[in-house]
DNA sequence: CCAACAATGTGTATTATTTACATAAAAATG
DNA sequence: CATTTTTATGTAAATAATACACATTGTTGG
């Protein structure tokens, strides 16, 4: 044993962390729809009297055996009926004042789901579909959290597959490219964001048209997430 | 008051939140370095009993008014001397037996300094600077958020320019090319590496030469932060 | 039924960026 | 002063991004 290890070893881990302090712990899940061409997010009215009238975030403390995540996902399934939604850790959220209730500390996850895949069963304290670009003020720190949640899907959705989620499972590259410029508020041109998303060469054709569109139906598509998962690559390449 | 609005408010948000369970919370610092052309961790050995000989980040418990971010500045001044260091939240990890002495929930952060530019002064715990392309198993989910951080970091170093802050003020471009090299573990064209930062047109000619080189010595160059502040972009291109 | 309309679907020329590759110049070494 | 090592730079080819125009298909309304 070297010289400069002369430390007591701590032999009772459990006396240790008890002496620990704690916080309370939350998670707040930021819910994005798409719908009417628009960037939407799932909110309820907050039932603390401080934030009477204001939108809050779907969130919950972390129960004391339950990991992060399976928090995340208890609230969406709680609140949405769903399971298997798309779901991420995005940032955690600290200060010390932003509850008035005392120290919470709440980490924010993302959701990102298709609107028309589930019916808004329990409308509890109005829980429904807000438009993202004209939302302001909201309840505690939630529209820090909502900024912070909608500037990390603008970065990710150009570098990942995940705004699929958003649309149903068969989807027009009309649909695709409203989506694109929704989330990040700019105009493509369509020839161009056809040719870039044929040239990954993840769309599959599914045969079939759109329905129920009053001119000439486009395509419908799928997106292959077996072949994706296969042939991502690590390298991008240094560009700021 | 619309009619779906039958809650009832909570008026005492205190009484709310004691109502709460709680957790034990703490960050975890993966303190990166770059020397003898190698990425390095800060590390000490771990003083459980469970994990005698095992490497540990550094890491506390987050104080009773204190932030994340406070708390990993503080950690960080305490183990290098060291304030104004880059420090990034990366990820919470809450598994819930990832502690042995209870539940705690960690925040990671990732950090990147310059080794030069701090004599490692407490050296308690054997702290000291590890290979990570060499380093196997850890204390507790550590290797899991070493891991984590270093996956932030590769990703994050193309994107970004936070590279800098792991080498001195004035650099030469091998130096910056070695760096690149070695996070990323790939080898990259000179002549190309060369100009894709020229053309950037972030790097400022110091004028300078390197010294106690044996060989002819290359320019030293800054990276012009304020510069890179004013001309961010948003909008990278749609590509995965 | 047909003409007007609206959106889909495709191609090409231009420009910018990335990649691959070779040689000259400067300093250190013996 | 010749040798060695590393810096420094330029250019051609391939690839990717952009700007832009027209034919096609189905819908709608007279």
């Amino acid at each position: 044993m070297p010289a400069s290890q002369k430390v007591t070893m701590i032999q009772d881990a459990v006396q240790l962390v008890k002496g620990y302090p704690q916080v309370h712990l939350t998670v707040d899940c930021v819910i994005f729809g798409f719908d009417e061409n628009k960037l939407k997010v799932l909110l309820i009215r907050s039932d603390l009297e401080t934030y009477q009238g204001k939108w809050s975030l779907l969130g919950d403390v972390v129960h004391e055996n339950e990991e992060l995540d399976a928090a995340a996902d208890r609230v969406l399934l709680e609140r949405t009926g769903m399971t298997n939604v798309y779901l991420k850790q995005v940032q955690a959220f600290s200060r010390v004042d932003r509850h008035p209730g005392g120290r919470v500390v709440t980490v924010a996850y993302c959701s990102l789901l298709n609107i028309r895949d589930h019916e808004l069963q329990i409308t509890d304290n109005e829980l429904h579909w807000h438009t993202v670009k004209t939302l302001k003020e909201m309840a505690f720190d939630h529209k820090e959290i909502l900024d912070a949640c909608y500037s990390w899907l603008q970065k990710r959705i150009q570098e990942h597959p995940l705004g699929f989620n958003l649309l149903p499972e068969k989807f027009s590259l009309r649909e695709l490219q409203n989506l694109y410029e929704a989330i990040l508020n700019v105009e493509l041109d369509r020839r161009n964001f056809r040719k870039k998303f044929f040239s990954m060469d993840f769309l599959v054709d599914t045969g079939e048209l759109e329905t129920d569109v009053k001119h000439r139906p486009g395509k419908l598509y799928q997106f292959n997430f077996d072949k994706y998962e296969k042939s991502k690559r690590k390298w991008i390449g240094i560009d700021f």
